[in-house]
This record gives C-alpha cells, structure tokens and sequence, in this order.
RNA sequence: GGCGGCGUAGCUCAGCUGGUUAGAGCACAGGACUCAUAAGCCUGGGGUCACAAGUUCAAGUCUUGUCGCCGCUACCA
C-alpha cells in the first residue's frame, strides 16, 4: 500500500512557530505509523515563498526575495530536524519544478480559467480581497496588519469554481473526501451549500512581481495562494512522474483551521478541474495559545519551539503537542503545564517504568531477561484513535497501559519475591514488566520515536544494556525570569 | 442576521442511540511500601450535570425557552 500525506506548507514571512511545529508534528506521525505498517510512504512539507508580502518584507530588510526566502526557509528544515520530524520530501514554491509544473496546471486548467475584472479592497498583509462591508466596519484598516485596505481595480484571470460547488459539496457530505473533525466538516459544508464564487489566480505583474508567470501572458503572475496549493501535486511530479500516479491521492493533508476553505473548496475546485481524485483526508487542528492567550510579541508571550526543545527534548515536546493540545479543538501552552507534563507523565509514569524495571532485571537476574513473553494486550482503542487523528487519545490508551504497568509491578512486588528466593516467580513477573515496556514502546514509535528507540535498546536482545542517562531527566523547576 | 457548537468536581475534559449510588486525569488530603528519577501503589474529600419549563415509569443524555461563551458566514455591490 501507498501512503501520502503531507502538512500546508508555512509562508516564511514569519518565524516558525509552535502552530507550525505541531502541525510537523502531527503529519510526522500519521507518516511513522503508516510506515510502521509497511506502507510506502512519502510525507511531505516545505514552505510557500512567493507573494507580495514577501517582496515587501525583503524589500524592508534590503535583501532579494529570493535571498529571503532561502533564509527562512532553512529555519523551518531547521525546525524539522528539532522536532525529529522526517518528511521525504520538502519542497519549496520557488523550485524551478514546482514552477514549472505549475504552469503546466494552468495549461490544463484552461478550460475553467477567463479574464476579467476585478475591482475590490486588498490587504497586502492578507494577500486577499475583502468585502465592502468588512472594510467599512475596520474603518477601511485592516487589523491583523494595521494598515489600509487598498482599493483595487484590476484585469484578473479568473478560476471557474462555481461550476464544481455542488460536486465538492456531494464529495465532503459523502465522505468521499473526509474532513475531520465533524465540526469542521460541518462548516465547510454550510459554505459550500451558501455558493462558491469563482476566484480571481493571479495579480498584474506591475503590482506583485514575485510569482510564477501566467503562461502565455507576461503581464500576470499566478496568485500566491493557487499556486501554493499545487505544491501537493506538484512534489509528486505531476503530471509525468511515476510518483504522481502512484501516491496521489493523499491519505491525508495536515492543515489549520484557518485554512480550510482553501483545501475544502478551492483546491477540491482545482482537482476537480484537473479530472484527479480528491485528497482522501482533509485533517484540521487547531489553533495554540500561550498562557490563554494568543501569542503576540507586544504580549511577550512568545515562545519558540526551539525554546522548549532545547530544554526538554524533542520527545517531550511532542508529547506535549499531541496529548494535552486536543486533536480535535485549540489548545494552550504553558510552561507551567507542560513541565508538569514532563514530570508526572514522562518522568514519573514510563521514564521511571523503565528504570525500575532494568534495575531489577540488573539486580535479581544479573541483568539477564530471557525469554520475554509477547504481551497481547488490545490496542483496539490506539488504532481507532489514531486512524481518526485523535492523537491525544492514542496517547491516552498508551498511557492507560503505562500506569497498568507501575500497578502490576506494585501487585506483583518482585522484590518481596526476589527476599522469598522465588527466582522463577520474578523472572516472569521482570519478564512480563519488559515484554510490556516493548509493547509500548512499539505504540509509541510514532510518538516518541527516539524514546521508542531506546526502551528497544535497552530491553530487545533479553539482555540490559545499559542507557547513558535516564530517559526524561527531572530538572529543579526554575521560577519565572 | 443566518448556520453550528459549547456551558458536567478548583483546573482540563469523557459521558454512544435516555435506565442501577454521574466518571477520568491534574490539583488537594491521608495511608501502606521500597525495585525505582523522594518515583510508583492504595484510599479519600469535592459536582442542585448553566437556569427554567416540558415529554417520559425514568433525562447530564430528548423538546422548547432564557442567560453566558465560542466558531463559521452574511447583509453589500
């Protein structure tokens, strides 16, 4: 089987942010479990460069857009690696590929694409058009970027959406492609049952130069967002390439909630429009505030996630993201919860599971397991959660056997055993403890992999070896700068 | 304005098609133990399930209304 699945690729205007990590994060594993599995996978990401917004921003900082993308784009491979997050593939908008295939889209949009023309306010910031009335109550400034909406009177060409409304609609309600979460589905189902207009896919070239150019007309240039939704094909190789024909449809496509219109509407238009199946899967998280609020710098609330790798580990921040962030709804960080996360969860709880189970295996049995019994315990409720994206409640599951693990050791108390001389009865109670701990750690492969990875060493050979530090070191609490 | 969601222990939430004394984790209190990262285990306190009315033998779970949050979308053009 073949497996796809891919994250929305970041706008580098902008530093990489926790949004950005967990949605790594999250793909990360759909990618790991599915490889797990034995499929052939390819996961891909990789960031969205072109754009007014970009040109202006370099142009403040007295670089080219290119030299600006090429540096924020690196921090976001930088990013990735952090996380011990492996995409196959990570494209950027600006490879000559994707710009190419790109205008290969066009050719074969041709049929759904006219000009014509467009007259509306604009926000820069946005990169979008909004309604009179929106402006009017912003008082003609926009208020995510304060500045003023421009009035824009323009030739577009135009991509004919309209005319696939009703298919993406009976595509989403049948589940054909699957958005989740419900409530998600529920909203992009009400938009599309109020009308899709068409949409305007490119800008004048006198006015945003940084884009792909509109084939066969060297005044226009491809509007960033259509062409940055063809990443998903075009990384595959579309049209020619073997890859293409082979893994598309995605299984699944990682996004935010404030995107879904774009991947739930326009880009279903585009498949559509191209004659290609739709995404399987439409996953959509949401969003993370800092201490319940959102991050802001003026708030100084910011906080990185290099920040918090740099401390705990990239296990441990994944672990955050994935289980206290519900899967299906916002979630918060704070330092506060995440530390006691740390301790009481990975320190405690299965850092500690494992310790005092090799300390024993080392003490009673000379560090020497045998035969480790293959635990069999119903992972029912993990595949369930994880086919669903429900990460936080696969982790739950995980954790269910974690805490059913420090029980049965204080049940069964091997060391009471081990006084008693009872050598068989601890060898199998140490046994069980191990052959648990390989089960979790298979669970939480695509969790926790480097966690994973090292209960594996530790136990696997039925002989300890021995780990150079503990799994989820405990750090005196520091108080608040 | 339209559509949708939410309001359950101090905190975060679970409670499917209505049915025994309403659950979990965290936090808090107490206890027994010692293999372990002073970790783990056991026990306990704590809720008029937003409010009101209704349907029903029976409602946190269905209906209606009220209040309070939130999301999507809109009046334009």
């Amino acid at each position: 089987m073949n497996y796809y699945v891919t994250t929305s690729i970041p706008y580098v205007n902008g530093e990489p942010h926790l949004g950005h990590a967990m949605e790594f994060v999250m793909a990360d594993v759909l990618a790991r479990a599915a490889r797990g599995r034995g499929d052939t996978t390819i996961f891909s990401t990789g960031t969205d460069e072109h754009g007014g917004k970009i040109a202006e921003k370099a142009a403040e900082l007295k670089l080219t857009p290119q030299a600006l993308s090429d540096k924020m784009s690196q921090k976001f491979r930088t990013l990735l690696k952090e996380l011990n997050v492996e995409p196959d593939r990570f494209i950027r908008t600006t490879d000559h590929g994707h710009e190419q295939r790109s205008q290969l889209v066009w050719k074969a949009l041709a049929k759904d694409i006219y000009k014509n023309k467009y007259v509306g306010w604009y926000c820069t910031g946005d990169e979008e058009f909004f309604t009179e009335t929106l402006v009017k109550e912003n008082h003609g400034v926009c208020p995510d970027h304060n500045r003023p909406y421009e009035k824009v009177e323009e030739e577009n060409y135009f991509f004919r959406l309209s005319a696939y409304n009703e298919r993406i609609l009976q595509a989403i309600e049948s589940d054909e492609l699957h958005v989740v979460p419900e409530t998600k589905k529920n909203e992009i189902t009400s938009l599309l049952r109020e009308g899709l207009d068409d949409i305007s896919i490119s800008r004048p070239r006198n006015k945003i130069d940084w884009g792909i150019a509109v084939p066969g007309d060297k005044n226009q240039v491809m509007y960033v967002w259509f062409e940055a939704l063809l990443n998903y094909i075009t990384v595959l190789g579309y049209p020619e390439h073997e890859d293409f024909k082979q893994f598309w449809p995605a299984n699944v496509q990682v996004i935010g909630k404030g995107i879904i219109r774009f991947h739930a509407a326009i880009w279903p238009g585009i498949l559509l429009g191209l004659g290609l199946p739709l995404q399987k899967t439409l996953y959509v998280h949401g969003y993370v505030t800092v201490d319940s609020k959102k991050m802001s710098k003026s708030l100084g609330n910011t906080v990185s996630p290099s920040e918090i790798i740099k401390k705990y580990g990239a296990d441990a921040f994944r672990y955050y993201f994935l289980r206290h962030v519900p899967s299906y709804g916002d979630g918060d960080f704070s330092w506060e919860t995440f530390e006691a996360a740390y301790n009481n969860e990975l320190a405690n709880e299965l850092g500690n599971a494992v310790q005092r189970t090799a300390a024993m295996v080392q003490k009673y049995l000379g560090g020497i397991i045998g035969d480790i019994p293959l635990a069999e315990h119903d992972t029912g409720e993990y595949e369930e959660a994880l086919a669903a994206c429900r990460f936080d409640r696969a982790l739950d599951s995980v954790w269910d056997r974690v805490r059913g693990l420090n029980q049965y050791i204080d049940l069964e108390k091997p060391w009471e055993l081990a006084k008693k001389n009872e050598d068989d009865h601890v060898r199998e109670v140490l046994a069980n403890q191990v052959s648990d701990l390989l089960q979790i750690a298979m669970l939480l492969e695509p969790f926790l992999p480097s966690t994973a990875a090292k209960i594996n060493s530790l136990f696997k050979d039925g002989i300890i070896r021995p780990l150079e530090t503990t799994l989820f070191p405990k750090f005196d609490t520091e108080p608040d700068a």
